[in-house]
DNA sequence: TGTTGCATGTAAGGGGTTACATGATTGA
DNA sequence: TCAATCATGTAACCCCTTACATGCAACA
């Protein structure tokens, strides 16, 4: 039931259709959730059959009506009560080190090349990130939690910092390579 | 085809059965990797029709024979390859993070007793790390990338960096939720 | 006229978790 | 004798990705 919380999330900031939310999880909310149409589709459906949505059928283009959702008053009670409970523990699942885990089982040389090229996505993730940043402080009523602006810029400092941390321990392990193949 | 690896990187240290496999998964591997032996198990199987490991039926407990399996010359090729290859970007989907981009829908006390949950269970798994690492870094030959407990104190290290920039971010939001529920 | 964006759906398949199933050995 | 550990396997189910499928509107 995690994409069902992450869609309440979107739609307590207005409603919205199932297209408009399939474009916002893959343009801005992607570096930390991610759904496509497909499953968001049935989801929405799914949740119209349970109260927490309901969704207005309208004109638009193609065979099927635009159905805009709406978050309803048991949908907020279902998001509010969601929102304070502790995140479930998922299993990590991390190329990049497992790839550290195992040097030894691989060219040094080309392991290099690897944790390098992993560095400059880092860094052009950051120089985006930066731009971002830059945009969102500028708004009024930055600080204030109820703001949808204020969430935005929450989960981009996080987006920055285990980018950073990321970055700086990819560099380490370059250091520890290269100093072990001269 | 990720399990495989996974396994390859394992089983190139030593010849391993499945059991110890999934045991080691658990234990150590899972801060970055983890599968259940209902998985490794018909993982070993392909991977042997597909002349990666061998595998040694012996004596065992239960109803069936203890199989050890063993890394091939294809297998440890196919793992020099894939150590060298560019890891492909998986969705990140990231709970916690979530919640702080919907703060807005929460309760400010709730969601800040939220985060402060889990800098405490960050900083129990610093804890932890801070300890293994002690053991670690005592070893011998630890700069040798080629030496098992070089990837392990790496793995360690990312551990370390990614728990620590989480925890800092978390403290910041408890200290904006804080200051704004004032 | 062709491409991009808007808009909604279904189907097949892969990867993963949980649960079911069996049974020997070791130690409390 | 009871529990934990060793040891291997299967089955059902869920979540998610990729691909298939349709068709209007706007713009170049």
């Amino acid at each position: 039931m995690l994409l069902r919380h992450a869609l309440l999330v979107l739609l307590a900031e207005r409603p919205q259709t199932g297209y408009e939310l399939a474009r916002r999880m893959r343009e801005s909310l992607s570096w930390f959730w991610s759904a496509q149409h497909s499953q968001i589709y049935p989801e929405l459906a799914a949740m119209e059959d349970d109260g927490l949505v309901t969704v207005e059928v309208g004109d638009g283009p193609g065979p099927r009506g635009r159905k805009t959702c709406t978050i309803t008053d048991r949908g907020r009670v279902e998001l509010r009560v969601w929102m304070a409970s502790e995140p479930t523990p998922r299993p990590v699942r991390d190329e990049l080190v497992l790839r550290a885990f195992g040097a030894g089982s691989a060219d040094p040389v080309e392991l290099v090349a690897v944790f390098r090229a992993e560095i400059e996505r880092l860094q052009a993730r950051l120089d985006r990130y930066d731009e971002i940043r830059a945009e969102i402080e500028a708004m009024p009523g930055i600080d204030d939690p109820a703001t949808p602006e204020f969430g935005w810029l929450m989960s981009l400092l996080h987006g920055i910092a285990s980018a950073r941390a990321r970055q700086q321990w990819a560099n380490e392990m370059v250091g520890k390579l290269s100093s072990a193949a001269r």
